[in-house]
DNA sequence: ATAATATATAACCAAATAGTTATGTATAAA
DNA sequence: TTTATACATAACTATTTGGTTATATATTAT
């Protein structure tokens, strides 16, 4: 498989799981130290950490220690892939489908349609 | 869980395998046979129909008997929510980090560039 | 009627995922 | 200097995922 589609796939599988995004989003605010990012959620504090190592391995974000905390901030550079494919296939599908019901329409019958 | 994050849920994760994602771009050529969706990939008849059920479940795609054979279609608006979400964030992250780095060009102390 | 085709489903397996508890380590506070 | 805080890591468990083979069913072709 190639370098492209492994990304794809763990930028995905990254955003495949609720408390991710949610991470994600809480981080619209601003980078983040890890507790707090962690402190909505009702689950361990090594589960928190497993978390964030899937997004780190996407590249979705980045970490950097001060002192005894790891402060969190979104990489939003590592979405231009995943964002592009989806964007890309989008207009290609529904393109698909204008060209498709644009025939149906030149060529229908007279009175097949009642 | 919301009902909106268990969709985001199965669409991202629909979207993070490269198989998955393969026979959703062969279907930019328009609805195809689930044998001619297959082709491409060097897995049994079962594992394809795994892959279709995961896209199905997902809303991403919809099957249509025709004698013996079902033709897929994707269909194009399920993609919505999941790109809304991407797009949304990757603005808001994006202001966030412009707001940051306008910040620092403020404050920055004359000399300390150097 | 018989055989071939297109697909679905069941039963199984290995690996990955998402969680846990227990423990270790570095930094900061008392 | 002892204690508390903020994490990371290891070891374990249950569930999900992605694959397999074997088998069943409906439709089409011979």
């Amino acid at each position: 498989m190639s370098t492209r589609a492994k990304e794809l796939d763990l930028v995905f599988g990254a955003l495949s799981d609720a408390t991710r995004r949610g991470m994600l989003a809480q981080l619209a605010g601003g980078e983040s130290n890890i507790s707090d990012l962690a402190a909505p959620y009702n689950m361990s504090q090594p589960a928190t950490s497993k978390h964030l190592k899937v997004l780190e391995k996407a590249g979705l974000i980045e970490k950097e220690r001060r002192g005894r905390e790891q402060f969190i901030r979104v990489k939003v550079d590592a979405f231009d892939e995943a964002v592009d494919w989806v964007n890309h296939y989008t207009r290609v599908w529904r393109a698909q489908f204008d060209a498709v019901e644009d025939y149906l329409n030149t060529h229908k019958k007279k009175g097949t349609d009642t």
